[in-house]
DNA sequence: CTGAAAGCGCTTACAG
DNA sequence: CTGAAAGCGCTTACAG
């Protein structure tokens, strides 16, 4: 016997090893594994029978550095603690099986430089393929990655050249509709409390609100851009809101984990909702339409768009998908102005 | 010149082709990368600059062969979409630094097979560490990547032999606080909709609510066990609840998710929280307080959770960390029943 | 259908 | 302080 066992953790077998205990070459092993029909079904069966019995399981940074390229995939989120990408997730990965496609998830807090690493850690660990929602200062860096073999989707259509595979997410049509339903209502005073403009999402959502309220006269906008869409953020922003200096009577919040804070923020201050201040949330979380009062929010299908995503991911040629369009769900946060004589 | 340039995608650069470039060998890059105060100051700058102009990133997949081990941990969650998961999550990466010690996350779903093949996964990935919240199912499994030298830590003390470094969250006590809560209120006919026995956090909080009504005489308790832990879930467990003999006046739901979806199912058949049916919660989601009506729950710190687990992975030698305990957190979906003469 | 051999990119003693 | 060489575990032509 050439292996004794090492202090502390026995090492753990490898294909020679199986190749050994079976009576076959390495190669052989090799391809049971990996083409299994260049081998004879008796000679597949044994060495899957002493595989099983030993516990062996390949290992894919050897697999991964010889055949070139891993097969995981990374995904970028804005923020683990959303729900709402915990839904697109599950979306991602109701088409890439869990556990069949490693997906490596890298939480960037909405931060540039963190986001940055997360690539970096990614691409040296070899993936297949990167999702994510872009932030504008790593399209450089998506562009090295790409280049260097790795698919890149982006989880939006905010790619000007049309470099990347990505999928139209209508945020700002999302957006308009929200800014419609407050402009009914009697509202001319209104407040946006964003994440940072550098993210698609946020500035797509932004600039479609602020583009529905440019065609109504006398409405007032104002921006409070968060260092993320937190409820943290959220519920600090209500500090700022308080002391705009157009006294909004409405707030559109670009996720609803903002106007979940900034509903607590206001709760906390006696400030009413709607009747004092109505509020406008985005994403339909999973908890909006039970929150007192009810969300009134943009809905939009987050496990669709992870599916389509994954799907971007895994065929070769693509159209971008089809997603359902963002629809508002009206619920109790928002009021009817009364009309001032 | 050797290399041509590959159709579709650069050839990521390697540390020899660095080595080349800088006019060294290749162990003064590797060691450059590895043991700085091996090498030369000068060295060491003209390297650095050479790797950062031509966007070098070191292959991970051949360190890891090389030195054994890769540097990535892994997670199992049991959802990703239960915004309780996406705080431990953070709490986590609050002590790995995020981008520098990548972390892997995996969802089970709760399901057993699933986590197996995660953990199988990540076996192969070479990971240097897994955090999990166990299924008794796969303790043999556990078992046996431990001994292949990775670092297994429970997110519980479910472990009976004491093999595993472990953390102890009393669920058992958080249980039996929410049933003296409802003891005291006067409810003696009570409902537990929960997730699968099989997970050790279920199990503890059945148990340890259950050991609190019986305490009480003429107590009767009911279990409803769910395939997981979700809203949905917990909004199909409304019609078991509404059929069941005892004829329940509260209910203790396991996590906030199947709460959430309980109070949707009761609102959706007219049946008011808390005048008809009295709710209670587990996890103190960052959502439950702003319900209609509040939710009453067992608030525990998932941040915290998280931050000590990444530390009994991080540190050599660790005492099981000390938690916060769970404490109840009363809202309005709890009644105190009237007497009955 | 099976095996011998080369090599993926890196790190690590070891010699200088 | 620097370099030549071996080898981690795997896959892949290639020969038989």
């Amino acid at each position: 016997m050439i292996d004794a066992p090492e202090p502390g953790g026995l090492k753990p077998l490898t294909s020679k090893d199986i190749a050994r205990l079976v009576g076959v070459s390495q190669a052989t092993v090799s391809n049971a594994l990996n083409r299994p029909h260049l081998v004879a079904a008796k000679t597949r069966a044994k060495i899957e029978r002493i595989m099983m019995a030993s516990g062996y399981s390949v290992n894919s940074s050897a697999r991964a550095l010889k055949s070139g390229i891993g097969h995981a995939i990374g995904m970028v989120v804005l923020d683990v603690a959303n729900p709402f990408w915990g839904a697109v997730i599950k979306g991602v990965e109701a088409v890439t099986a869990p556990g069949l496609i490693p997906l490596i998830i890298g939480s960037s807090n909405e931060d540039a430089a963190t986001e940055r690493q997360i690539l970096e850690s990614f691409a040296s660990q070899g993936v297949r393929g990167i999702l994510i929602a872009p932030t504008h200062a790593n399209l450089p860096t998506l562009r090295r990655l790409q280049d260097r073999g790795i698919k890149v989707v982006l989880l939006d259509r905010d790619d000007p050249q049309g470099e990347f595979p990505s999928m139209s997410l209508d945020h700002a049509a999302g957006a308009a509709i929200a800014a419609r339903h407050l402009l009914e209502r009697g509202h001319r005073n209104v407040a946006i409390v964003n994440g940072s403009l550098q993210l698609s999402w946020c500035a797509s959502r932004s600039s479609g609100f602020r583009a529905a309220c440019a065609s109504v006269a006398q409405t007032q906008v104002r921006e409070i851009n968060m260092q993320s869409m937190t409820v943290e953020e959220g519920l600090a922003s209500v500090a700022q809101l308080l002391v705009l200096d157009c006294a909004p009577t409405a707030v559109f919040c670009a996720n609803d984990m903002l106007a979940l804070g900034v509903m607590k923020g206001l709760a906390q201050r006696g400030i009413g909702v709607p009747g004092d201040m109505s509020v406008v949330g985005y994403d339909n979380a999973m908890f909006s339409e039970l929150l007192s009062p009810g969300l009134t929010t943009v809905g939009q299908s987050a496990a669709a768009i992870g599916r389509a995503a994954a799907l971007l991911m895994t065929r070769d040629e693509g159209a971008p998908e089809t997603l359902p369009q963002p629809e508002l769900i009206v619920r109790g946060s928002t009021r009817t102005l009364p009309t001032t004589p």
